[in-house]
DNA sequence: CAATTTTGGTTTATAAAATAAACTATATTA
DNA sequence: TAATATAGTTTATTTTATAAACCAAAATTG
C-alpha cells in the first residue's frame, strides 16, 4: 500500500509530454509545446531527462529545412508509465 | 484535455498524507509517520502546507500527556483532493 | 538582396520545493 | 536522578521546476 511514485514521471510536465507520447506513435517538439502550453526552455529540458532516464527516443532531424526534433516512448518508458499509474491506483479511489 | 494538477496535491508525501486521511476520521501525527515512513521533519512540514492551505485541519493536544497532533480533512480539502483526482485522469489510461 | 523577424530550439540563472539534520521540550525508564 | 525515548519544530541543504536570455538557421519584407 501506497507505492513509490517514480520521481521522474511525477512531476506535471514530464507526465504531461509522456502521456501525450503514450497516445501516439511519436511527436515532435513543436507538438508537444503546444499541446503542454510549457516554454520551449522549460519543455527541452523535461525531455532531456526523460531521455537520459531512456524513457523517451529523441530523434534531431537537420535536413536543410528548420530543425526537427521528434520524440517517442522507448519500451522502458512505456513501462515506468505503467507501473507508475499502478503505483498513483494506491493513492486513488479508482 | 490535460487539466491543471494542483500542485499542492500533487507531491508525493502530501498526497499520501491526504490519501491516508481520505479514508478515516481522524489520524495523528504518529501514525501518518509510520504509514508513509517519512521522516517527523518532512511530514511536520507538509502536514503545515496542507494546513495553511485549509485542506487540512489540525488539532495540537497537550494533556499533560505528550503531545498529540490530529489531522483530519477539511470540506474544502475534500473537494481539492477529488478534483485532483479528476485532473489526474486526465493524463492516465483509466 | 540586405535587413528584420520568426522559428526551433539550448543554456544558464532564478525561484520554489522537498528533504533531512539539528534542535527543543516533555515524559519515561533504569 | 541521570539517561533515553518520544513527539514534534526549525533551519539548512539539496533538488527540481521554470523562465529568461541566448543562438543559429530560415523565412519574410521593404
Amino acid at each position: 500500500m501506497l507505492a513509490e511514485l517514480d520521481p521522474l514521471l511525477h512531476s506535471q510536465l514530464r507526465l504531461a509530454i509522456v502521456s501525450l507520447l503514450m497516445g501516439v506513435e511519436e511527436a515532435d517538439f513543436v507538438f508537444l509545446r503546444e499541446k503542454t502550453q510549457a516554454t520551449a526552455g522549460n519543455l527541452s529540458v523535461q525531455i532531456d531527462k526523460l531521455s537520459n532516464a531512456n524513457y523517451i527516443e529523441v530523434l534531431k532531424l537537420q535536413s536543410g529545412k528548420r530543425p526537427r526534433t521528434i520524440c517517442r516512448m522507448t519500451r522502458e518508458g512505456r513501462k515506468a508509465f505503467e507501473n507508475y499509474v499502478e503505483a498513483l491506483k494506491s493513492y486513488l479511489p479508482i
